[in-house]
This record gives C-alpha cells, sequence and structure tokens, in this order.
DNA sequence: TTCTTAATATGACAAATATCATTAAATTTT
DNA sequence: AAAATTTAATGATATTTGTCATATTAAGAA
C-alpha cells in the first residue's frame, strides 16, 4: 500500500502540517478505500472513527429533511478531508456523504487524528480553520437560501460548481449530476430546477450538453445570482 | 472593576476551562462594554481583535444579502462567546452582531486569546467544540430554510426561540422581536410573518400579548414545523 | 398632551414556485 | 436489439409567497 509521505493529496490538506513521522503513523495505520458510485462515506446519526482524506472522485455531502427531502449541503473533491467536524466535536456525523462517482478514499483512525491534535498545534490549528472558513461559508448559504428566490440560487449554484470542480477539455463544469441533485443542491422542485435551467440556456446564458452544462456568459449568471 | 474568576457567566462558556492565572490574566487586560440596544457589538467584514463574552443581554447575529435584505441567522445571548469563529480562522468577521436590548459584555484581547489556545488545549478544544457544534447547527439551517415552507420555518423559529430565550413570568417567549426581525429570521416579507402569526393565533396555537408571544399548543407547533 | 413617525394588520392582486399529467429521451436490463 | 426503467422536458393548473395599498395601532419626540 502507498505511504502517506509520498502522497501528493496531501499537499492540499490540514493532512501537509504533519511531520514525516506522524504521517509515518498515519501511514502504517490508513486503511485505504474504494467507494462505488451512489455509495455513502459516512451516514448521518452514525458515531465517527476516523478521518477520511479524499484521493480520487467527487461526493456531495446531504441532509435528510424531516419531511423526506434530501438537501445538498456542500460538495466535495479529492484532496479534501471528511469527518473533522464530527471529530472535534465528538458528535455523530451531522450528514451524509455520497459518492457521484466511484472514489479513492484513505481512512485514518480516531486515535491517532486525537493524538496528532493534542501534539501537533499546526495540525490542530488546521483543522480548525477548515471548520471555521466551512461554519462562514454555511451561514452565508443560510442567507441565501432564505433570502433569494430560486433562479438566483440557481445562478449562485452553477458559479460555485465551476469553481470547485473546473473545466473538462469541452469547457463544461467537469461534474455530473442529475437534474434532481441540481434542484436538491438550490433546494426547488425538480421540474423548476429543469425549467430554469432550460430559460437560462434560451438566453445564451449556458449550453447545456447531455448531462454536462456550460457557462457561456459568466458576467450575466454572476448578474442573475446577484438579483439583476 | 470586576474580576473574571468571581465571575459566574464564564461557568456556561468555554471560559470555565480556563486556570485560576489565567482567568487574573483576562481580568487584568479585559474591558468592559455597555452596548446600547440597537448598536453593534461586531459588524461584517471587519478584522476582529478579541473575544467577547456576554454578561447581559440578547443579541442577533444577521448578514446582509447582496439584495440588501437582512438575514438573521442566529440569537445569542448571556453567557455566550462571540468572536471565536473569525480568531480561530483568521479572517474577518462574517456577520454583524447587534444587541437586541442593552447589554452588557466583556472584551478580551486576541493576544491573550491566542496565546491560552496555544498552551490550554482543554481551552483550544471547547473552542473547537463550540465551533463544530455551530457548523452543525448551521447546516440544519440550510436544509430547513431550502426545503420548508414559510408555515413550517415560522413555526420551527418560535419553539428555537423558546428554548434559547426560555419564557417570562407570563409564561411568553423571553425576548421581544419586531414582526420584521421574526420575518428576517425565517426569510420572509413582513406581511407574511404577520399573517402567519395571526393565523397561528386563530388556530390557537400561540398567543399574542403586545410584542410578546406565548406559544399555548407546543404539540401542534411541532407538528406544523415538521410540515404536518 | 399632541404631533409625528414607526410598527402592525389586512385586503387585493401579482409573481414565483409546486404539483400533477404526459411525452420524449436517455440509460439500463433482459 | 428490444423491453423496461429512469431521467429530462414541458404544459396546465393550484398553491404559496411577495408586493402594493391602506388603515389602524403603538411608540417616540416636540
Amino acid at each position: 500500500m502507498s505511504n502517506c509521505n509520498q502522497c501528493i493529496i496531501k499537499r492540499f490538506n490540514a493532512l501537509k502540517t504533519l511531520t514525516h513521522d506522524e504521517l509515518e503513523v498515519f501511514s502504517d495505520h490508513k486503511t485505504s478505500l474504494l467507494i462505488k458510485k451512489g455509495e455513502n462515506i459516512m451516514t448521518e446519526g452514525n458515531a465517527i472513527n476516523g478521518l477520511y482524506c479524499i484521493r480520487e472522485g467527487k461526493c456531495k455531502m446531504t441532509k435528510l429533511n424531516t419531511n423526506g427531502k434530501e438537501q445538498i449541503i456542500k460538495f466535495i473533491k479529492g484532496g479534501d478531508i471528511l469527518g473533522q467536524r464530527s471529530i472535534l466535536s465528538d458528535e455523530p456525523v451531522g450528514l451524509n456523504v455520497t459518492a457521484l462517482e466511484d472514489m479513492h478514499v484513505c481512512f485514518i483512525p480516531k486515535g491517532d487524528i486525537l493524538d496528532t491534535i493534542r501534539e501537533n498545534s499546526q495540525f490542530s490549528l488546521s483543522l480548525m480553520k477548515n471548520v471555521s472558513h466551512q461554519l462562514n461559508e454555511s451561514n452565508t448559504l443560510v442567507s441565501q437560501m432564505a433570502q433569494k428566490p430560486v433562479k438566483d440560487r440557481l445562478a449562485e449554484t452553477l458559479l460555485k460548481l465551476e469553481d470547485i470542480f473546473g473545466l473538462d477539455n469541452e469547457k463544461c463544469i467537469d461534474v455530473i449530476l442529475t437534474r434532481e441533485e441540481i434542484a436538491n443542491t438550490i433546494g426547488t422542485a425538480t421540474e423548476s430546477a429543469i425549467r430554469l435551467l432550460s430559460n437560462l440556456k434560451k438566453d445564451g446564458v449556458i449550453d447545456l450538453i447531455g448531462k454536462k452544462i456550460k457557462i457561456t456568459d459568466k458576467i450575466a449568471l454572476k448578474n442573475l445570482s446577484e438579483g439583476y
């Protein structure tokens, strides 16, 4: 199995603050997981027993509402770390993380993480920064969900998706989502999402190529996201 | 000026993890502030230079949306701590904190906080737990805002307000909010909030006594909040 | 107090969004 | 390849929510 010290992925997250020896311990104790598209990495309400480091693949973080609807809170990709919130707060997992495509994930046991938090203040601070940053993101999202109409939220979401996942070689946003998943991101009915996407295409702001979406007029989309 | 070691408020927050000596330092360096109703303790976008410990009074945390509307994200009361997210992430303040009534607040300079984070891992962990817990709360709120209709959100909000602020001696929720503030909490137009409150009163679920609200049928309200 | 302003309340109407029904297209299974 | 299933698209309609207008009440200032 590969060694964490050789892994490039760690450069992109809190693991970059670790010493060679600390990484060696992680390397010895980690398990490598292959997650198939549609499978869960973590499930709402479950206890967590470690940290997940995404080597490859995209996933969605969702919450199941009391009315049975799924809300997508956040998208995650290779390089990101999962489970830090739950480990730091010592609470059960707060949301479901589901693979959007086949994934390669490393799992590091909770004990090693907690030891390192205690001993390496840089690591600890780095995790804190992540969670703090996410809290601000989430608060912003609350405001947008509560105050912006669906059309604005769709525009906002498309820009965010491009920002997170980048472009493929056809300049399309490099992630494949169903219309239902897009609807569950912006918090609307699937039909409404479909209709608004069609409108955006008709207005020449985006292009729909199969399931892929290409932003053709980013400025217009930015304006729409702000209500103009 | 009063001494932090004698202060009861500290029992309710992360400051309870501090040693006598650490508290003595805080006591020497702290400043005591009186904030008038309507004044801001912190303002979105500003740098933060310390932690605020609420001794007395209630406040709202709000975000100004790109469309100019104010969204209330969270309510805070005596015993709570403010500014931890911003200090931990080393980012500017993410939202406005405005006094809902005259407040008494203690301010502890950032330097002392950072020193203590480095030296007292219990304190550091306690702050992390707070922020992590808040992240989960915020994610839940995103889901509710995105998926639940306004009526459900109002019911949810009334229950939450009673939970946070408790009851006064007339069994009313012990906080005074304008209809506009209620509307800005649930993310709707003021008129809609007023109408829905009137309906709840007509249905015998709540009582409206001046600006105060009394929940008379908590079970019904709970059901409403879940869409029944 | 009286004047002035702000907050609350309610009706009428418009706009946004959801739901239901149906068809078409894409994907998966047999 | 054909059949079955899922996903996407679109129309018709109902419901929810927002906006504007106006009246009423409460609160604050002169």
